[in-house]
RNA sequence: GGCGGUAUAGCCAAGUAGCUAAGGCGGCGGUCUGCAAAAUCGCUAUUCGCCGGUGCAAAUCCGGCUGCCGCCUCCA
């Protein structure tokens, strides 16, 4: 069948044809004056997602995604802080890839910014004033809203419609109020780049347009971004692209829903947002990863920490069953193939293709198979699950094993034999390393079982709840226990 | 006002004509356990916002209505 995907421009979904053995993917990434929230992460997911199902379907692809470093929220925040905007844009941007690195979102192929492309803005600037499409006047340079018969097509907008809308403040030097900024000129204390117009600075629109045509040609594949971008900055970029080539610009258009908070939009510009370096010391990336994909990507989302934790408690379900898993062959083969991915051909749906896991781990429980553990594997490795590392809080097990120690000196010492005791030694001479962490929890589990067996119930409970205390999950099954670390 | 989205169980969320309406969370009951916890098993929508229509057959198509959200200004 092949992957269909909802493309904005038409409103329908649509079989999906590369026009090269290349797919080219631009996605409009961050005005990088502020530290990404919920709202982006989501943005990056959905494209993660978009990479890796197309890599998986055996498509090549080259991704970018931009920043914009240069704009006038930026400058404000310059002038606020009173720091340099680059520095500011820097922070931001690092503080977005580390986000997206923990949670595993795979990397576009180039991070173009702005203020890199000046040359080729000016460029395509300059060819549209030539074409009739732009025009300049004191230091700024529009363009010609009205000049391009097919404004509006994406977003399905009546340009009439819209100069009934349209703000008439600061259009000085605007011939029709639709018309847009390609060029700004700069004022005194704005950081600025020489051009046929002066000192001045792109305009927000300009850029994407002449980043994604250099890096991925006049016409390319997919175009991505929240659907708030749809108008006008998709509008525009369409308007700008298409009227200076004089081609098709982007094929398909996918945009996804927002994140919410109490049924609204979360944005950076009403402060109505959580921060993704603040969910992140809360929750997890694979848990944020789960509660991102139990939604299709072009629907709404609402955050809460409802929302979150039921991710979690979700979560360790899967967590439970592939535990003890670790080392498993990698399969070519998993089962429910078909369903998964007609469920991911089908506009990425995540929601049915979790589905089909979770149908999966029910069986697996049901009658323990190799194959069925392999093909979750499998399936969680396609949606970007991270193999997870638990965090191995080793000071914390060997404070509760010296507590524990105390604990049977002064109350039952003879209870315990000469072995453990031995063990208990070669312990106390170890380094503190991580690597010695899991015998420890099991000396402690030891001691734990032997108390259990005298009925020193007291005692063996409080190591459980020491243990549980630092996230540590004891699970009894007769006279064997396991663990299991448990972050957030 | 124009345009778009959406309405499915206590909550979240798949499903766009035809076997018993996926899956998750929660809840209830059981198993396991020294007791817990965790895990696991079972149950948990005769019904898909409302009204009308077309079909042998509709959550799914058509018409109307209502609610919620968004865009039309910077926004992932």
């Amino acid at each position: 069948m092949g992957l269909r995907l909802f493309n904005t421009f038409s409103a329908k979904v649509e079989d999906f044809k590369p026009i090269g053995d290349r797919v080219g993917i631009y996605t409009c990434g961050l005005t990088v004056q502020g530290p990404p929230h919920l709202g982006h992460i989501r943005a990056a997911v959905s494209r993660d997602i978009l990479i890796r199902w197309l890599l998986h379907s055996g498509y090549k692809v080259i991704a970018l995604e931009n920043f914009t470093d240069i704009d006038d929220k930026i400058i404000e925040k310059q002038k606020e802080l009173n720091t340099d905007w680059r520095i500011i844009a820097q922070e931001n941007i690092d503080k977005y890839m580390k986000a997206c690195d923990e949670l595993n979102i795979i990397r576009a192929n180039i991070y173009p910014k702005a203020s890199q492309y000046i040359e080729e803005i000016i460029e395509l600037v300059s060819k549209l004033i030539e074409k009739g499409f732009a025009y300049e006047k004191g230091g700024d340079v529009y363009f010609k809203v009205r000049q391009f018969p097919d404004y509006g097509k994406l977003s399905k907008k009546n340009i009439d419609d819209l100069v009934s809308g349209a703000r008439c403040a600061s259009t000085e030097h605007k011939e029709d109020p639709l018309d847009f900024a390609l060029w700004k000129a700069a004022k005194s204390g704005e950081p600025y780049w020489d051009s046929l117009w002066g000192k001045g600075r792109p305009g927000w629109h300009i850029e994407c347009s002449a980043m994604s045509m250099h890096h991925l040609g006049e016409t390319f594949d997919i175009h991505t971004g929240g659907e708030d971008l749809i108008f006008p900055h998709h509008e525009n970029e369409i308007a700008q692209s298409e009227c200076a080539t004089g081609k098709k610009f982007a094929r398909y258009w996918l945009h996804n829903g927002w994140v919410t908070l109490g049924g609204e939009k979360m944005a950076k510009s009403t402060g109505h947002y959580f921060l993704i370096e603040d969910v992140l010391k809360d929750y997890r990336p694979n848990t944020i990863r789960l509660y991102l994909l139990k939604t299709q990507y072009r629907h709404q989302i609402e955050f809460s920490r409802e929302r979150l934790n039921e991710a979690k408690a979700a979560y360790l379900r899967i967590q439970t069953y592939i535990h003890g898993f670790e080392n498993l062959p990698e399969t070519t083969e998993p089962l429910k193939l078909k369903e998964f991915t007609e469920a991911m051909d089908d506009d990425l749906n995540t929601p049915k293709a979790l589905g089909i896991v979770f149908d999966l781990i029910k069986q697996g429980y049901e009658k323990p198979s190799l194959d069925i553990a392999t093909s979750i594997k499998y399936y969680l490795k396609i949606l970007g699950f991270v193999e997870e590392v638990p965090e191995q809080p080793f000071a914390d097990v060997m404070e509760i094993l010296h507590e524990v120690k105390a604990k049977i000196k002064d109350e039952k010492s003879g209870l315990l034999d000469n072995a453990a005791q031995e063990l208990w030694n070669e312990l106390e001479n170890m380094k503190s390393s991580d690597e010695f962490f899991p015998n420890i929890v099991n000396v402690l589990l030891g001691i734990r079982n032997r108390l259990r067996k005298e009925k020193e119930y007291g005692l063996a409970d409080f190591i459980r709840e020491r243990l549980a205390q630092k996230g540590i999950q004891i699970f009894d099954k007769g006279d064997v226990s396991t663990f299991r670390v448990e972050a957030k």
